[in-house]
DNA sequence: GCCTAGGTCCCGTAC
DNA sequence: GTACGGGGCCTAGGC
């Protein structure tokens, strides 16, 4: 583990030689100026940030204020040091990037380990379960199967109601906007086209919807049902994949 | 400036609560657990991390690998000390997140002052002005406005054929998939039932386009033109906004 | 490798 | 404030 404030270039060209060799976690607080080529071409005058450049090469410039990274580059990147410049390259997508260093103010280095993975839950898929689970919360509703792939995208819920049509539920863990109603409309048309159905219901299961996207709705003859995403986790049940039979 | 490594607890609250007091950016790798509580739920178990907390109260946690950050809290959060907890609340969205700190390796703050904002080209604003300034590229087009805000949504370009038909652009700077196609389909329909048009072209203008939705746009008489995004900076045209009269 | 869709998406912009 | 759409989005999951 290192740590010095404003290292000679000689001290800090071995220093970040010897840290990126080790694999270790390199932060930096720097003045610097920074050019990027790629998908997009763009450049950071001189000002002071941090850099972050990972043991697997992830490489993350932030300014002092907002959520996100000014400049970037992929996993297992390219990294050379030449004099001042921190050169990045990455093959795919191609794109390059350099960091012109003016001061390092302040260098660290760690060997950090972590053997953790998040653990969460409120996702869609969880919704998705919840549903499959407790399928009362939309009605009349029997749920046949969930996650399907068609070639127009995935179909959160399947089933039918209890007039035998068949039932597509989509679901959002936030408020629902107009490309959820379209995704909905997708879905539906394809099933109907596949599938020869006359009558196919679409279901929006969210916690809100805009008004525009309520209004699309119902030109399209589909349904909004209020539903919280579960902010808990749920029991692991098997997937349940049986369009086919379903189908019959 | 401060750097040190493996602070005791007491010098370690009193640095941290003078860097967040003046200001600081804060960069610290430590062994901790994250619980965080608002739009989802989660935990993440105990490991070496970075803890990045900046001066306008955003916080970002990053473990060894990835892009992204694996907890964080958005700008203006409230941040508090509690012993050994760093404590982070947000009012909008409302969300918690706790960071139970076991080790810190080092701590490092210094008041880094950045003025500089990211200049780039080549995205999608940039591909519908050209488009505006060089028409021919869609071959038969009149272009008529721009990135116009319409009770129709936001149309990146607006003209007409040689035949005098209303057309409609969607830009990607990117490969476009089914969203573009049903994006533009939205917008055809939107105006040719307001304004009672028998034939609105749409075209799609992107570097390339998928198989699935090269076909859901030809099933709905659209087009696709092939258009690289600009990687360049355009000189600065002043916005044609007279849709009014365009449809006059 | 491509395609599709979710994300504690974030972010700007128009209303 | 909400709504809508872009992003060098990133990332996971299928095929």
């Amino acid at each position: 583990m290192r740590s010095v404030i404003r290292p000679e270039p000689a001290t800090f060209r071995t220093l970040f030689l010897r840290a990126l060799k080790k694999g270790h976690s390199i932060s930096m607080h720097c003045t610097c100026r920074v050019e990027y080529k790629g998908r997009a071409v763009s450049t950071l005058e001189t000002g002071d940030r941090l850099v972050i450049i990972k043991p697997d090469k992830t490489v993350i410039i932030h300014q002092p204020a907002g959520r996100n990274p000014v400049n970037w580059m992929p996993v297992h990147s390219h990294i050379t040091l030449d004099e001042n410049i921190i050169r990045v390259e990455s093959v795919n997508p191609r794109e390059f990037m350099t960091i012109h260093l003016e001061k390092v103010l302040v260098f660290l280095s760690s060997p950090l380990t972590d053997g953790a993975s998040l653990v969460q839950a409120g996702s869609e898929a969880d919704m998705a379960n919840m549903i499959y689970q407790n399928p009362h919360v939309l009605g009349e509703f029997v749920p046949a199967s969930r996650e399907e792939q068609t070639a127009y995208g995935f179909i959160d819920v399947f089933g039918r109601d209890y007039n035998n049509n068949l039932v597509i539920v989509e679901c959002k863990r936030y408020k629902a906007g107009l490309d959820a109603v379209q995704q909905l409309r997708r879905y539906v048309e394809k099933i109907k086209k596949d599938k020869g159905k006359e009558v196919v219901n679409g279901i929006i299961a969210a916690p809100a919807i805009t008004e525009n996207a309520k209004k699309m709705l119902e030109d399209w003859g589909f349904n909004f049902i209020k539903v919280e995403p579960p902010m808990y986790l749920l029991p692991d049940r098997e997937k349940q994949k049986n369009l086919g039979e379903f189908f019959s």
